[in-house]
DNA sequence: ATGATAACAGTTTTT
DNA sequence: CTGTTATCAT
């Protein structure tokens, strides 16, 4: 017990010792979030005597599930199984396996990506933009719509059709026992909803339930998790409203803004005391969040020494501006500072190009966070759609991806008419070309091709029995019978496929060595929810987008493109809001020094293109000496703006208060003196 | 069936 | 400028 208090602050202590009932934990950056969920499972466990299988505790990601387990899993003394500790939609998925039938749907299904989500919503239409379709299919699945509520409620021709597709592709999942990944979560929450003995039974096991990174749960969460505690409000939720950076993609910042409301007797405990930053870099991100108007009251307090100032470099073009970063980089390097603890941030991918070149002129090895995961790739792709179908001989959906791979001889329009006389024939696309006879193939495909058919279902039907048997023996046979490799190995970018294919069989080895009680059904359902793996550090720094930056922390941080247009974004079409938030989560995962950089141009899409300081810059009272007056993004006598609290204004006056600039405004008739930085220009 | 070229669009991303 | 998709010859 004491061990558990060790190192625990007063505000921390407290969240680990609130027992019953709702309890919110505002954690701010750096302010030993994770230490305080995982010392407060154990002390569940531990000290109040909780029994493992009674506490859920939920992530959005498989990494921050598998640190905290870690973390958790050392703590914890008593002689215990692990608790369940995991993502949302693994949650989701553990617990359709065991409910599934009660929504008439057999527990075999297979769970597929956004990838595969597209391809068949491209089948079903190919009028409407698939992406503007897949994300309003996955709206009105979170909203609980059904595709005929979707069709009355649209106003719009195109919003009908889009309802149809929805239909469609409903039918087409069932029919295929498919579940997409709002799925996952969607039929739990019905099946709760509906089922209200299932409803009692699981919050009655679940007791005490954990949530991580609560800003980011979107509306169907917290309808689930509402759920999931309705028989004893013990949930206890940890977020930053500060760092909800992930709207545009569905999270609702007000349940954490309003969890006090939504739920009886809330407990509130907020955690300020900031371990990782320096005073310096904490001045500057507290000064830029105070501008935003919903969110929590707080202020990250610095527990660190002060060190350097955050510095702001300009530069005319993105070229000066990675030469400048690039040689700072190679300063810090050559000074002993390694490399893994320093990155460069920015607010879209695309400007990773022009930092990428810097540091390779300058010899600086750099890992780039994002771009393509591991399991999206086509090659991992073919052969996660090949173990599908040995598992599943009637997953059309896989068998389709393989059938000419390698290839065949069957191109689209062969594999068209296989499917539809399949469909036709009310049976899977396997039980159709195994049934039928070499004649009757011959109807639909070239004789050359429906000989290579028949073999090829028979390799098929052979893996399956081998996989069926020993799961250790099966990959080698696998290898024997489809070499994949060699498929890839006269691609263009041969080499790194290879070593992708390689890299998977691996990890099924693994896999299987860890787990030797498990089937090939278990390694796919594991790899599917699966999207990046851990990145063996090495000697080189990190370059990434911001987002992909969020719950990381480098002692040095340079964010390039604080530019308007960049940072925030475009302050129409994005909640400025949320652009600040996201400049503040890149301020925050700086430790030791933050630089901030801007230039006068830029090159984007083709074309070069003059750009402004980022406000931001104002905002947390950096605007250094760059301030004149005649600036041309400075204030004047007559420019209207903005005030968030005094609303439309008119400018009477400008004069210098420090560093800042202060101007005297007239707000429909009372005249108050604002700093500029209070303001937004109309 | 497959490879080559034209047309086009273009935040952020996990499961 | 890129990467992706639609269309067109072979």
């Amino acid at each position: 017990m004491e061990e558990i208090f060790e190192n625990l602050n007063d505000e921390q202590r407290r969240a680990v010792e609130h027992i019953d009932g709702p309890l919110l934990i505002l954690a701010g950056a750096g302010s030993g979030k994770t230490k305080t969920i995982t010392s407060r499972l154990a002390y569940l466990l531990d000290v109040v005597g909780v029994s493992a299988s009674n506490t859920l505790t939920l992530t959005f990601t498989n990494k921050a599930a598998k640190e905290m387990r870690f973390r958790a899993l050392s703590l914890i003394k008593q002689n215990t199984y692990p608790p369940l500790l995991c993502t949302f939609h693994k949650f989701g998925l553990l617990f359709l396996k065991f409910n599934i039938h009660l929504l008439n749907r057999e527990n075999n299904f297979v769970v597929i990506d956004s990838d595969d989500k597209k391809k068949i919503i491209k089948k079903i239409n190919s009028q409407i933009a698939t992406p503007l379709v897949a994300s309003e299919i996955s709206r009105y699945k979170n909203s609980i719509m059904s595709p005929d509520e979707a069709y009355k409620q649209a106003e719009f021709h195109q919003y009908q059709q889009i309802a149809k597709i929805y239909d469609e592709y409903e039918r087409y999942l069932q029919e295929n026992n498919l579940l997409d990944f709002d799925d996952l979560l969607v039929l739990t929450y019905k099946l709760l909803e509906q089922n209200n003995n299932l409803r009692l039974q699981t919050s009655n096991k679940y007791k005490y339930i954990m949530v991580d990174e609560y800003q980011d749960t979107n509306e169907l969460q917290y309808k689930l998790l509402r759920l999931l505690s309705s028989e004893h409000n013990n949930l206890c939720v940890v977020g930053d409203d500060d760092q909800s950076i992930y709207g545009w993609r569905g999270a609702h910042i007000r349940n954490i803004l309003e969890f006090d409301k939504d739920f009886d007797n809330v407990n509130t405990v907020t955690l300020e005391n900031n371990y990782r930053s320096q005073p310096n870099i904490l001045k500057v991100a507290n000064a830029l969040i105070v501008h935003n108007r919903s969110r929590h009251n707080k202020t990250l307090k610095a527990t660190r020494e002060n060190g350097k100032e955050v510095v702001t470099l300009s530069s005319s073009d993105e070229n000066e501006e990675s030469r400048k970063i690039a040689k700072l980089i190679k300063s810090l390097i050559d000074e002993g500072t390694e490399a893994r603890e320093i990155a460069v941030l920015y607010r879209i991918n695309a400007l990773s190009r022009s930092i990428e070149d810097g540091l390779n002129r300058n010899g600086i090895a750099y890992r780039l966070v994002g771009g393509l995961r591991f399991y999206d790739r086509a090659e991992i792709k073919d052969l996660i759609s090949y173990f599908r179908v040995i598992t599943n001989l009637h997953d059309d959906f896989s068998l389709k991806r393989i059938i000419n791979k390698p290839k065949r001889g069957l191109g689209k329009a062969s594999i068209d008419k296989i499917e539809s006389a399949a469909f036709n024939a009310q049976v899977s696309i396997f039980s159709f070309l195994n049934d039928a006879s070499l004649d009757d193939l011959v109807t639909l495909v070239k004789k050359k091709n429906a000989n290579t058919i028949k073999a090829f279902l028979d390799e098929l039907v052979y893996l399956k029995k081998i996989s069926e048997e020993s799961s250790y023996t099966f990959l080698d046979k696998f290898i024997e019978h489809i070499d994949i490799k060699k498929m890839y190995a006269s691609s263009p970018d041969e080499s790194e496929k290879v070593q992708n294919i390689d890299e998977f069989y691996a990890l099924y080895r693994d896999y299987i060595k860890q787990n030797p009680s498990s089937t090939l059904d278990d390694f796919l359902n594991e790899v599917t929810l699966q999207s990046d793996q851990d990145q063996v550090e090495g000697e080189s720094i990190y370059i990434m987008s911001i987002h992909a930056s969020k719950g990381l922390e480098f002692k040095h941080v340079f964010i390039i493109g604080l530019e308007e247009g960049f940072l925030p974004l475009n302050s129409e079409g994005s909640d400025l809001e949320e652009e600040r938030r996201l400049a503040y989560v890149a301020y925050t995962r700086a430790k030791d020094t933050l630089s901030l950089s801007h230039v006068n141009s830029r090159y984007y899409k083709g074309r070069r293109s003059d750009v402004d300081k980022s406000r931001f810059f104002n905002e947390s009272g950096l605007a250094g000496g760059s301030l004149k007056l005649e600036n041309k993004s400075a204030y004047k006598k007559g420019d209207l703006v903005r005030h968030k609290i005094f609303g439309a204004g008119r400018v009477l006056g400008v004069s210098k208060a420090g560093k800042e600039i202060k101007l005297h405004i007239n707000f429909a008739g009372s005249k108050r003196d604002i700093l500029a930085s209070f303001v937004e220009k109309l």
